[in-house]
DNA sequence: CTTCATGGTTTTATAATGCAACCACACAAG
DNA sequence: CTTGTGTGGTTGCATTATAAAACCATGAAG
């Protein structure tokens, strides 16, 4: 396989975004750090993935600034794999990719869980789009722009 | 390299999705799908991608049913691929990843476009977690939950 | 009919993945 | 202190996924 196409320098964010997210694991490793889990083996055990993989994809999204490392909170000389904020900005991505699954699967029988709100145990929302001004916008009531230059800002 | 872990028969959706849309260039035909291009060569062209991956991008798309094939709108004896509402239904996803790399890229100043309402130009509104009651949530305020099982239909 | 366009298919070589074995250090127990 | 287990990787190997390029079959236009 020769190199895969790299997106990095695309004028695109969605592609943009694919070059840190879009290895096979790596949405699913983030997925656990939501959760909770820190620790390598804890990832390891969890997703039952090959460990030079999924070393290579936590080296990967470490320097992608999504997750960092930090001393385990047990005291250990380990470290531990945290969720940064633009790590944690991922969580809409996860609940559209969760969302779309749940409304057209072939077998939604097979998905063993929902996304709920944990104060009264309802079922999330819809993601909607909206306007600005709070419209519900359909995807065809969007479109793209050229994207302003940024004001220049004081040093 | 050894074939890739499927998770095909993952419970979890996340995962699942992923098994459909994971593969590298497939969100980015899908996008360009939503774009409106519809023709083998257009989506060649736009994306610049080898042939061979395209055509097998494409088979696979329609065979999780997020294109569907249908005969050329220009009369001609080729086929189009047009987006069915599975394939309508990933736009929030696409939305997602945008918000996201526009909200924490490294080098904001490289994307290009931003997506806008389409009657006043305005920027969408960035996606909220909303609970079913219209509250607001964060990822912490949100949990899973097993699925309840699903009703007997009549047959 | 000829020529070019379109939508693939095939071949080839390299990167990406998973498996399994190995390794270096950390930690715990005696 | 020694020994054994746990942890977090690293390495070697084989197969699949990807991209490039060439090839091919049909469609369309003149």
């Amino acid at each position: 396989m020769v190199k895969r196409t790299s997106f990095e320098g695309d004028s695109c964010p969605i592609a943009r975004s694919l070059e840190a997210l879009g290895d096979w694991w790596s949405l699913l490793i983030i997925r656990e750090a939501l959760f909770g889990l820190r620790r390598f083996g804890e990832f390891q055990n969890k997703l039952g993935m090959a460990k030079n993989i999924l070393a290579a994809r936590l080296r990967s999204l470490v320097d992608h600034g999504i997750l960092a490392t930090a001393p385990a909170s047990d005291g250990s000389a380990y470290q531990e794999y945290v969720l940064t904020p633009k790590g944690h900005g991922t969580f809409p991505i996860l609940v559209a990719l969760r969302q779309w699954s749940e409304e057209f699967d072939d077998h939604p029988e097979e998905i063993a869980t929902i996304l709920v709100d944990r104060a009264k145990g309802r079922p999330v929302k819809k993601l909607e789009m909206r306007a600005e001004d709070g419209r519900l916008l359909s995807p065809a009531e969007t479109t793209l722009k050229p994207r302003p230059a940024p004001r220049r800002r004081s040093a």
